[in-house]
DNA sequence: TTACATGCAAAGCATTTGCAGATAA
DNA sequence: TTATCTGCAAATGCTTTGCATGTAA
């Protein structure tokens, strides 16, 4: 893919989320287009609300903290963000809406996006019959004992 | 197994938590003692820390809440819980210690255990060499998306 | 025009921490 | 005896909320 091709397909990850945002009702306010636009411009990312405020303040442009949380809930309420909460305190948002789980290495405070066939959950049992209405979330954490573990 | 068979291994479950707890040079207070007793003597489930203290004031007894999350964050940091993060600002701990992941359903605030065998992991990429020092956790959430998906 | 959004500051909430007094070993 | 633990209250840190002002449609 060349730049041009991937300037394309950023600007059509961009168009189609506020297409979506606009289906919803939501009013398409400037400061949700700019946040849409930082979100999604850069192709899949994980990122937390206050990447996302910094991002925000390296373009001179003022946006609250509070407008910033607001639509990262909104964001991830019409589905266009996965929240991931990671930690006490703190919930990293996810822009690749393929299905896919994901690998926290505490430590690290890293997240890598796993493809969802490398799982294979077809025997989980008792999953809700109303599964269309549900979204999974699959964290796969891997942290080290913080003391000696003893068995 | 019958109600003597039961009480004798809650009896063993608790014993080898303490006898995990001596090894690793901790002092076995009072309060350590009552708060492990409560939490391995109902066989495996898993409880909050503010469920573990509505059960020590229902006994009468005086723990204070820091006590308590500094248990529960000894006794996860030695391996004998195993602490969920399921959302912002609350973890849940689970005492079961055999392999198995959780499925965790939001709307009802429930957890459900998952014998390991139910899910293949054995094709995912990166993790760390040093696996050996980490501890896993696999959580499956399920949820209801709180406005209306548009896709 | 007006229902909804924003920005600010204050509140919320589970958890952690500082410190003085208590206690296990 | 003394290093560690407890209990209390205050602090933390991310996130949410209340409310007055602003603005998209």
């Amino acid at each position: 893919m060349n730049r041009r091709e991937k300037s394309l397909k950023i600007n059509e990850s961009y168009h189609k989320a506020i297409n979506i945002l606009e289906k919803t009702g939501i009013r398409i306010t400037s400061q949700r287009k700019i946040l849409t636009k930082l979100i999604f411009q850069k192709g899949n990312r994980h990122l937390s609300a206050e990447e996302l405020f910094h991002e925000v303040k390296d373009m001179k442009v003022n946006i609250s903290l509070a407008t910033i949380y607001n639509t990262l809930r909104n964001l991830s309420n019409y589905g266009l963000l996965r929240e991931i909460v990671v930690d006490q305190n703190k919930s990293i948002y996810c822009t690749n809406h393929m299905p896919h789980y994901h690998l926290y290495i505490e430590d690290e405070e890293k997240i890598i996006d796993i493809p969802n066939q490398k799982i294979d959950l077809s025997n989980i049992p008792e999953i809700p019959a109303c599964l269309s209405l549900h979204d999974i979330d699959i964290i796969v954490r891997i942290r080290t004992l913080k003391d000696k573990k003893i068995n």
